[in-house]
DNA sequence: ATAATAAAGTACTAAATGGTATAAAATGAA
DNA sequence: TTCATTTTATACCATTTAGTACTTTATTAT
């Protein structure tokens, strides 16, 4: 919203794609945890050199804020989806479980996850951003719940603050159980069978 | 069983205790997790030359293998006392959840599950005890559900074979909500439910 | 043409890491 | 007292890290 400074009219034309290298970092990171690449090896991999990375980045914590912003722009926002449509709460809850447990998207389980795993190591916006997200999907998760709740489908009794929490919890253990190349679905499956109390 | 050969009779007497840096290392890789804990800084902190530890632990790998397998003797043991015990299989269950979940213990979470996230950047022997201790936990909590069965204490129609996975993976997300500065107590005791269904 | 400008890469820095060569120190035996 | 032996710590090594100073290159404006 506030700068398109497009066409600067001289200089050097600039041939370093931001977008291009923060898809790099962002798949690095996903892959193999974001503790264990440096920024050396993703300029190496996007074949860009460090000072055009710091020029556009700041600083190692600029480029994990970057990566993990677009994660939460293209994956996440899978799961928001999934959450905001008209469906009923047993097959978002279905379509939740699949997109966590069993699509290949997430075969080497989630950045946020890993993220927040490495929270402590990450720089302070990186940090505010795990935060951030965190809240957000927490929201998400809570007006399942209390929309599941007005529309009648039993939630077995459980407080919309805490199924929140639990989901959240649950979806992240699976999504930590892929990274590590376990096969969540049953355990998944079984974890949300408290929400089905008294219901077809 | 092998080897006191104490009262070595010649050369500068040692005064290196091995068990103190083990104990120190278990520590410093229990609260700030093992990636984030150099070789330096344990030598620093056990008040010894780095020289002396390679000597006796071979290389970091030794040390993280030697620090793993002295918190599995001395933490995870109370775990293992539990499952072993004579007591109801609703008993265990809430011993469980409170020495995971409540006991101070485990306030900065459980080394073995810090471990077993970062088990790609361990060394060899330390990744293969990783997986004798997931295996022996695995037994440990099957052994557990097979004893329920036997006993009558319906644990919902739950093969023990998933039981166990689930049990694993919940004990395991509750210290890891720990080691996050969370309080897992309540979603813990939710997942347990699935295992009370017509129970008293 | 030439000057100004902006972006590019080369080649560096300081700090930290895992690991080691080596000499000093402390003992028992000769 | 001297020698062999064992453990110690100092001081190094190569590599890797995040970060930067500096020069070169490619463009527009004069």
């Amino acid at each position: 919203m506030n700068e398109v400074p497009k066409k600067s009219r001289r200089g050097r034309p600039k041939t370093l794609k931001k977008a291009d290298v923060t898809d790099v970092a962002m798949h690095a990171y996903w892959e193999n945890g974001p503790a264990e690449v440096s920024l050396n090896a993703i300029c190496q991999q996007a074949g860009v050199s460090k000072p055009s990375v710091y020029r556009e980045f700041g600083n190692d914590d600029g480029l994990t804020h970057a990566a993990l912003s677009s994660y939460a722009d293209k994956v996440l926002g899978k799961m928001l989806t999934i959450t905001q449509s008209e469906d009923s709460f047993a097959r978002k809850l279905n379509q939740l479980v699949h997109l966590s447990a069993e699509d290949v998207l997430h075969e080497h389980g989630c950045l946020f996850v890993k993220m927040r795993t490495a929270k402590a190591q990450m720089g302070p916006k990186t940090q505010e951003l795990i935060g951030a997200i965190e809240s957000m999907s927490l929201d998400a998760f809570s007006k399942v719940l209390s929309e599941a709740r007005a529309a009648g489908s039993g939630s077995g009794g459980i407080s919309v603050e805490l199924g929140a929490r639990y989901l959240q919890a649950q979806i992240g253990l699976a999504l930590d159980q892929r990274a590590r190349g376990e096969d969540p679905k049953e355990t998944l499956a079984l974890a949300l069978s408290v929400f089905n109390t008294a219901d077809t």
